[in-house]
RNA sequence: GGAGAGGUAUCGAAGUGGUCAUAACGAGGCGGUCUUGAAAACCGUUUGGCGGCAACGCCACAUGGGUUCGAAUCCCAUCCUCUCCGCCA
């Protein structure tokens, strides 16, 4: 099996360096769409590390072709007895063998340098994408549904969630910190309901249902993300080598490390359920808190492994399946789409979904859909078997669904000027036929 | 946690210091012969990565290191899998 062969932590790229030898204006251009004008230097100094790397490399595999010619003439002459010529063979490639050694050392330094520079050269992003600098230069690409403010007031969502005694976050304080939370009663039935319906919403449109580990090897957290990303979201299981995921995707690209996927399986349409586990480092507004930003949820993922040619349309098609899903609940929302300069380094393109928010009066985030092109499959090595050999594979994921933020646009957008929420039709079967939850005081 | 066995290509598996790692042998896949068609039989073909215009060369036998002119093979360390026992949802 694949599993033990590259436990070692090993930085990879997003790009491949052959790539950035025969396009550095393509790369430099992009660094620039990216805001990150520091990077821009380290493009030419890498091709020439790479340079250097070549030569280096083409004269050790010279040395080596003549160690593994003489050694073989030494072993021929050993069979027929004639040990002095094979002593004289011998010294020969004694003579070389330093020379090896030292290049071997270079060889190995370079290819160091080569790697952690190109690990922080970004993924060459979609032309399609907005140039901005950061988060507040996003684009609302299209609303869905009417944004409707009622006419009494909404109150917090963690208000909502006591009126029918559905939370308690104080016990979760004691019990676990800050960022948990116990949903209790029809609120803790609402959360399951939702995922429910979320999992047979992507049944529905062929999707697989798939339930992933929940803990991942190191090797493969750095496949499926960035360190910084790396650094501030993810929890490891003291004395072994083992992280919480944030999220399915991790578990579910990591599935394909290292494999060769037959061309006729693809592509493969997955939706994963998994708890998240996130540390969320930083300090967060009142608009983040309850169970907005959270160490612990829970969420219905979906998951495209396809060729290169095939993503762009299997991104159109992931973003509009939480739309239609949220639409399906009667909650207006609207795609966002990231721009340039806001584009994690590893992503060719991206949007979130934005859920309304009668009482805030604005769009909030519900999910995420992200093209990571061939990049995430670099550096796992996923590759697709063709009939003219081998390439890498295109990789998308987005969020169906992911209570309980979910459910804070799901209460908003439902609740009645007398307190009670009323239940869409579509998820009353995973409410035991509930048509209203009614609040307890 | 204890005791054994083991990690080699798509899978099973041989190889225990050189002339079998473009990896024996078997299976599977692909192409072909035969056949009305199919099965069977037979013949051929089939690892991945890097460099090079090419010829060709290098690397990879769980991982890392060591011994050696030369390591799948010997030595050291680490990881993992399987079987049985124990414990346990």
């Amino acid at each position: 099996m694949y599993v033990n062969q590259h436990r070692e932590r090993k930085k990879s790229e997003m790009l491949d360096i052959k790539f950035v030898r025969e396009n550095p204006d393509i790369v430099k251009e992009n660094i620039k769409k990216k805001f990150q004008d520091q990077k821009l230097p380290l493009v030419d100094e890498v091709i020439g590390l790479d340079k250097e790397n070549r030569e280096t490399q083409q004269e050790a595999d010279d040395l080596r072709a003549s160690r593994n010619k003489l050694s073989k003439e030494i072993g021929a002459l050993m069979a027929q007895g004639k040990k002095e010529e094979a002593e004289k063979v011998k010294a020969q490639v004694a003579a070389n063998a330093e020379r090896l050694a030292e290049l071997e050392k270079k060889n190995n330094e370079l290819k160091e340098k080569i790697q952690n520079i190109m690990y922080t050269i970004p993924q060459i992003i979609d032309p399609s994408v907005p140039i901005g600098k950061d988060d507040n230069e996003n684009v609302e690409i299209e609303k869905f549904g009417d944004p409707v403010v009622p006419d009494f007031e909404i109150p917090y969502h963690t208000d909502i969630m006591e009126s029918f005694g559905g939370i308690d976050l104080d016990s979760a304080r004691r019990v676990a910190g800050n960022g948990f939370y116990y949903l209790v009663g029809d609120i803790a039935r609402l959360h399951s309901a939702v995922i429910s319906y979320a999992r047979d919403f992507m049944i529905d449109r062929g999707f697989t249902y798939v339930v992933p580990p929940f803990m991942i090897h190191g090797n493969v957290v750095q496949g499926v993300m960035s360190f910084p990303e790396m650094e501030a979201m993810m929890y490891k299981i003291e004395g072994e080598d083992l992280y919480l995921i944030g999220t399915s995707e991790h578990s579910m690209i990591g599935r394909y490390i290292d494999q060769q996927i037959k061309e006729e399986e693809l592509p493969l349409t997955l939706t994963s359920y998994s708890p998240c586990f996130r540390k969320e480092k930083g300090a967060h507004g009142l608009e983040e808190r309850g169970v907005y930003r959270i160490h612990q949820f829970e969420k219905q993922e979906m998951v495209v492994i396809c060729k290169p040619e095939e993503s762009h349309m299997w991104y159109d098609k992931l973003w509009q399946n939480t739309v239609d899903l949220f639409r399906s609940l009667d909650i207006p929302v609207r795609t966002l789409e990231c721009c340039s300069g806001d584009l994690a380094d590893l992503k060719c393109k991206s949007c979130d979904v934005e859920a309304w928010s009668p009482r805030q009066k604005k769009y909030f985030e519900v999910g995420s859909c992200s093209n990571l092109g061939d990049a995430q499959a670099r550096r796992l090595r996923i590759r697709i078997k063709g009939e003219n050999g081998n390439y890498l594979a295109h990789t998308l994921n987005n969020t169906v669904v992911a209570p309980p933020r979910m459910l804070i646009a799901f209460l908003e957008n439902n609740l009645q000027a007398d307190g009670s929420v009323k239940i869409p039709e579509i998820l009353r079967p995973y409410m035991g036929g509930k048509e209203l939850l009614v609040p307890k005081k």
